[in-house]
DNA sequence: TGCTCATGTGGGAGCGCTCCCCACCCGGAG
DNA sequence: CTCCGGGTGGGGAGCGCTCCCACATGAGCA
């Protein structure tokens, strides 16, 4: 009981495979009534081309990895960040008739099974989403001859195209704004230091602080809404004085928000929050948080963009996107 | 610059075809020194075997694709159901040497792509995750010629084999568990009842009752925290001298708990509570949940068993796992 | 010495498809 | 009536691989 070829199905239509051939992949040049037949013949069989032939044939696949490396517990959080990209990255893809495959690389075994499925040609293209400085992937998927771009930019410097938002400009905005209140001790919780938006956040506060003449406060947090919590506790020991806080992002800010109304802090009043990210959360907190706004839709479309202009042999060059400070109520 | 072929291989070595593809795939009929000049010479090209002629031939794909026919919203929340059964999943294959392929189909349109994808023989057979009743995927995918497996039986008839837990003799367990314990009005909390778990777990509940002379109170909700927090509070204004809640999951119950402490209940002395799902935030509520305990992992290392099963032409029979009652001190 | 037989190796077909190239048909022009 | 040309259709090669079968080789035994 195999499934039918399209031998099977020209045969049936009384037509050559070539004809048939023709006729499932649209091309124009076949006389209405023959098209007819043929589609007849392959409504009645059921007929489905086989995929592993015709890639065979064409080099393609028509099908795009999405490798996410990161931890499952990172994945399925309450950050909408992975979900919007998958979302966001299928619904681009859909419009050029290529299907995304989702694979999760977390750990170093996951990695060789990922290696090895895109090199073996189960793709035309891979889209890497990888925040990590000592992930493996980004250069190990680079020395494969296989298309890849970035989604954010790699930790190590390697040859991959990517699309990133302005971490380093985003953390200045949000940092000038609490300067531009008129206050005097800001601290900030960054985000994991081995992680590419953890730094770079880290940077645009140093930067702002620098300018003008502050003193940076730092304590370290793990991007969860409860190391934001632990962290804003950790900030109130070391200077109880401070009047404001960046964070690094929303889901440490909600925590770091919990801790201050725990320790009677008035949110502005006494200190102003402002987070990064913008995620829904943000706007339902108490008071609703001022928060840095970057467009994940917008980088996974641009990401795909990239991806496609490398398979037109086009040039593919780093696209960094602009972020935009959301003012609410708590700074 | 193309891929290097076996044909380039077996020149380099200066042996046939044959022998090339004999060492690729570890046959041992071969003379250990042709097996290593085989070997350099694999390395030194950097050879790696073209899967779609492989499985031209083989009629294999060594890929499984895993469905998942749920919005984003809910894949990606803070229920650890998706996430571990997609890394249990992955690690029951990768002992089999088969690769998972991950696909949301959430929309209309991305089923109609999945479909496609998997009719064209991408995979070698589909795990299902399908909750909810209206899903045509269950009865779509059953037509093809592929094997499928569900996790969790399919909410329409349809002749694919599943593997569940016992969802209606779990909350039996946890409602005879509050009439053993006295109390007198038992309500529920139920899930939606277009999914196959809120409508299984609210028989459990009602055959219990039922037998036992006790009146059915029942609020519905959606499985999610918030909406446990408001059907608690409509069971309390509907009958105020409710002594116990059976919460169709756990994260439902602690919006459960929340709303009970807002109205000045004691959990358990005044309302005792149970859960169902055992996930990890049910040790760290206030007071510790008692829950009815399902084995995903295991539960996911059957539905992969039984996938294989259906490979080697064996009889796959639906596979009911038992549920355990985990009493902590909320009844 | 001649035969058998186990052990390794090579030749070649064929998986299902696309696409190049050529043959054919028909209408219109010369 | 012949010839030409554009539009249609068919033949066939070949994508890279696996696997069946034939065959070479040398050890072991009569």
């Amino acid at each position: 009981m195999r499934r039918p070829t399209l031998e099977a199905v020209a045969a049936r239509a009384g037509v050559s495979r070539a004809t048939a051939s023709r006729v499932v992949n649209g091309q124009t040049t076949v006389a209405p009534q023959i098209r007819d037949a043929v589609q007849r013949a392959i409504d009645e069989l059921g007929y489905v081309p086989n995929s592993a032939a015709r890639s065979l044939v064409t080099q393609r696949t028509d099908s795009i990895a999405l490798v996410v490396s990161e931890p499952p517990t990172r994945v399925f959080s309450e950050d909408p960040l992975f979900s919007t990209v998958i979302r966001s990255a299928s619904y681009e893809l859909e419009a050029v008739n290529k299907q995304v495959v989702l694979m999760l690389a977390s750990s170093a075994e996951s990695h060789a099974r990922v290696e090895r499925y895109i090199a073996g040609g189960h793709v035309d293209g891979v889209m890497l989403i990888s925040m990590h400085g000592a992930d493996p992937l980004p250069s190990a998927l680079s020395r494969l001859r296989v298309p890849v771009v970035s989604y954010g930019r790699p930790a190590v410097p390697v040859e991959i195209p990517y699309v990133d938002n302005d971490n380093v400009g985003g953390a200045e905005t949000a940092v000038r704004h609490l300067v531009g209140l008129g206050r005097r001790r800001i601290a900030t919780i960054a985000g994991p230091q081995d992680m590419i938006g953890g730094q770079d956040r880290l940077t645009g506060y140093r930067n702002v602080l620098h300018d003008s003449d502050h003193r940076s406060i730092v304590a370290v947090g793990d991007f969860t809404r409860e190391s934001g919590a632990v962290a804003m506790r950790q900030l109130l020991r070391d200077d109880p004085s401070l009047d404001a806080v960046f964070v690094a992002n929303d889901l440490m800010a909600v925590g770091a928000l919990q801790s201050l109304r725990q320790a009677g802090r008035r949110v502005p009043d006494d200190v102003a929050v402002v987070g990064f990210d913008d995620i829904e959360a943000a706007r339902y907190t108490e008071p609703p948080l001022t928060t840095v706004r970057h467009p994940i839709a917008e980088q996974t479309a641009a990401m795909v963009g990239l991806l496609l202009r490398l398979f037109g042999e086009g040039p593919a060059v780093p696209v960094i996107l602009p972020t935009e400070l959301i003012i609410r109520e708590s700074a």
